[in-house]
DNA sequence: GGCTGCGTTGAGACTCAGTCTCACTTGTGG
DNA sequence: CCACAAGTGAGACTGAGTCTCAACGCAGCC
């Protein structure tokens, strides 16, 4: 997901300049597994010692996110978190346990939203939705405990 | 949405004690059009001297928002919000104008969610859809642009 | 290959939401 | 009416995100 050739590529195709910190902070973004904040790439910005600033990643975030290279999720919890993405209009399932994501297509729900249209009145401009529970693999080592490591 | 007594009687039947400042916080709730934030409250009890402290007004939040009295949106802007509202399962159109909401139900979106779980292995446990867009109050104000103050 | 201009950057100050602490107050059940 | 636990306010604290500004380094041009 969100892999990183495909930002960069985004941020040339959109005329942005292709510097140093926005490969790193690209790079750093790839590595991820799941969902991430902004304090966990500066984190790991500094631990590799990337010498990219905290204001470059909010910045870069930004952009991509304008890009749709990259979505930012609202956890339950209030935090803001990021996923790597396709730029195509989608939703996510989020993984509570693990943090991983999968993008889930717009399908049924355009039913359900030009349904909302037509009962409240409302012109329907833009929606989100999220999804949270437990993805297969957690789903597994919740039902056999202590097996695995 | 999400009146005086309401609120105050949510609290009550919860075990929760009826202080002056529970009840402040209820009557600014109230008070509120649309959605609101924290900050507003903060800035409307001071407005009306009710030395109602910051720290309370946030825990307030928290309880009646455990409560289902209020319901926490996030906002496209990346703000906290919230919407005084019944306590029973539901979600939100949200007017990105004057920041009306109304309540839409459950209805289609439980075939939608039911799907992806199929289609994804994933056990979803939770959700949270947010429909942005103009009320129809807002739109007639669009369509008849100078007519009215 | 070197120059140049402007988009980009990093440090750090700043703002603002939200949390926490702690001494004080106030509902409530007895 | 009293006692005591629940709740409160002031203000310190934390941490996310923004802004400023001087310095830097891409990219297009010669």
């Amino acid at each position: 997901m969100g892999d990183l050739t495909s930002i960069v590529t985004a941020l040339d195709v959109a005329g942005y300049r292709l510097t140093e910190p926005r490969r790193s902070v690209a790079a750093l973004i790839a590595d991820q597994d799941g969902h991430f904040t902004a304090a966990e790439l500066v984190r790991d910005a500094r631990a590799r010692q990337l010498g990219v600033g905290r204001a470059t990643i909010f910045r870069t975030l930004e952009v991509l996110e304008d890009l749709g290279a990259v979505e930012r999720l609202d956890l339950p919890s209030g935090e803001h978190a990021y996923v790597g993405c396709e730029p195509a209009h989608h939703h996510h399932v989020v993984c509570s346990r693990c943090g991983r994501t999968d993008e889930i297509d717009d399908e049924g729900l355009r039913a359900v939203v030009a349904d909302v249209a037509r009962r409240t009145g409302y012109r329907v401009d833009d929606h989100r939705l999220e999804l949270f529970g437990l993805c297969p693999a957690c789903l597994d080592r919740a039902a056999t405990p202590a097996t695995t490591a």
